[in-house]
RNA sequence: GGCGCGGUGGCAGAGUGGUCAUGCAGCGGACUGCAACUCCGUUAACGCCGGUUCGAUUCCGACCCGCGCCUCCA
């Protein structure tokens, strides 16, 4: 079985060779926590979830880090708008992050580095840069030098000069050239910072996660994910640091990036402020529907969002979930993915709309049970299942699916049918239908069956 | 200005040089006391103009339109 994964870095998709097959690295750009994500942070966790499902159903171990930027400027300045300690605001939003993802079926990663728990590593790679040439002093400020690194903007694809040219800003005087970008400044007293040979200061953006991987998961790693506008410059400035300090070690083998959540065919960005939370849609929907809406497209391509297409997505799994539900005498158990159209589709660079398709036709067997040998209909939900889990779907019971919380109490619709079961037996249909309407008033849905009365919340 | 992505049926969304994606919605039928689920059938698409080809949605070229990065951003 292999993996073909697209590569940021050659524009090329390439079949996927692990620097060590027995142990596969790879680190994904997590949030910077000072509110509540937004469904466009959401994509890559989503994204990079399913490839770690993927990459654990072929390699014997996978190490998969996704850190916690939790000092950064715009989390200084909403601990001062809120007047919260900034330790306090970020371990709140680094916590709610966390519900929120795993509403989301998300796999807890491996390792979920803080940033603030690595400045010693982020001090000695200045230290290496600075004795390597590629990093200088000037006002407190401790700057990686550009023109230092001879392929600077080869993962972006793009020359320096051409860059300075569209700059829409001023660059700071402290810099020998635009292009230099900070890796430590200096902080006011009255700002979070950290005593270093260059002052008391912290760290810039890009620094953290450099040296993250390179503490955690060593020079060079097999994957490197996040958002496409993470390319220019976090993830060009990263790469550079970390080949610079490490005498030119490749850093990533593959870089991956997913597209963006549009909204009316725009970026949907806290900047822009057409976002959605992913906490507010929860409020309307399950996370596995959110979840489907964000696979429903190829993690490359923009996904316009929208309620329709949450409706969509909740439709689809409702019929999915109806086709597990029709066989629930069926226990299924372990199977053989390899020869399977949807694994295959998932190896091809996460194609999970193909991947999702082959679900739908596993389904339309279940839903023809009196066609199929009983040997038949255990290898098709057990590739269902099987499927869906490496997606981060189907794993709920069909009857909490359809019934919802099950904390709740639902005697009285149990009492509800088994009187309408009574009036059906006494030939009174004018009263069985008046209960399957009470009922349809209050969001219960009667399904009749050979088997008896089935009831589901719409 | 530089670099890049995309335009597929009502909606979402794969894919391919020549029979079908798939799902949601719609329509017709079956099942049902009624309904829902499901099943069967069905409608409908490849931005525009050229070129290559026996044949192009798919390859090539031009054009139009939309979007993104070059600034914090997933």
């Amino acid at each position: 079985m292999t993996l073909k994964i697209y590569n940021t870095a050659t524009r090329k998709k390439e079949l996927f060779q692990p620097i060590d097959p027995d142990c596969i690295k790879m680190y994904v750009c997590g949030p910077t926590v000072y509110n509540l994500v937004h469904i466009g942070n959401a994509r890559p966790v989503v994204v990079f979830d399913t490839l770690f499902r993927l990459l654990n159903s072929l390699y014997p171990q996978v190490i998969y880090a996704r850190n916690i930027t939790d000092i950064d400027d715009k989390i200084m300045k909403a601990a001062v708008e809120q007047g919260r300690s900034i330790g306090e605001l970020s371990s709140y939003f680094a916590e709610q992050y966390g519900l929120d993802m795993a509403e989301l079926n998300t796999l807890e990663p491996t390792i979920v580095p803080y940033a603030t728990d690595h400045i010693d590593e982020m001090l000695a790679m200045i230290q290496a840069l600075i004795e390597r040439g590629h990093a200088y002093e000037a006002e407190g400020h401790v700057l990686f030098d550009v023109k230092s690194m001879s392929d600077y903007g080869k993962l972006s694809n793009r020359a320096l000069e051409d860059m300075l040219e569209g700059a829409r800003v001023e660059v700071a005087s402290y810099k020998r050239y635009g292009g230099d970008f900070v890796l430590w400044k200096p902080s006011n007293d009255d700002e979070p910072g950290w005593s270093s040979a260059w002052g008391r200061g912290r760290p810039g953006w890009h620094l953290e996660c450099s040296a993250m991987i390179e503490k955690h998961l060593g020079n060079t790693i097999d994957i490197h994910g996040g958002g496409r506008d993470l390319i220019f410059p976090h993830h060009e400035n990263e790469l550079a640091q970390s080949q610079c300090a490490h005498d030119g070690e490749q850093y990533v083998r593959y870089w991956m990036h997913n597209g963006y959540i549009n909204i009316d065919g725009e970026k949907m960005s806290k900047s822009l402020g057409n976002f959605r939370t992913v906490r507010e849609l929860l409020e309307r929907y399950p996370g596995e529907v959110i979840r489907f809406a964000l696979l429903s497209a190829q993690y490359r391509s923009g996904l316009d969002f929208s309620y329709e297409l949450l409706e969509q997505s909740k439709s689809s799994l409702d019929s999915l979930y109806s086709a597990l539900r029709k066989t629930n005498t069926v226990i299924a158990g372990a199977v053989e993915l390899n020869d399977n159209p949807g694994y295959i589709a998932l190896l091809d660079d996460l194609n999970t709309p193909l991947a999702i398709s082959e679900l739908h036709q596993l389904a339309k067997i279940l839903n023809k049970p009196e066609e199929y040998s009983e040997q038949q209909l255990f290898e098709t939900k057990a590739t269902m299942l099987q499927l869906g889990s490496l997606m981060g779907l189907l794993q709920a019971e069909p009857e909490a699916w359809f019934q919802g919380d099950t904390d709740e109490d639902s005697t009285w619709i149990e009492d509800a049918i088994a009187a309408r079961q009574q009036a059906k037996l006494d030939k009174q249909y004018a009263r069985a239908d008046e209960i399957r309407q009470e009922l349809k008033a209050k969001g219960i849905v009667l399904e009749d069956s050979r088997e008896g009365t089935k009831w589901r919340r719409e």
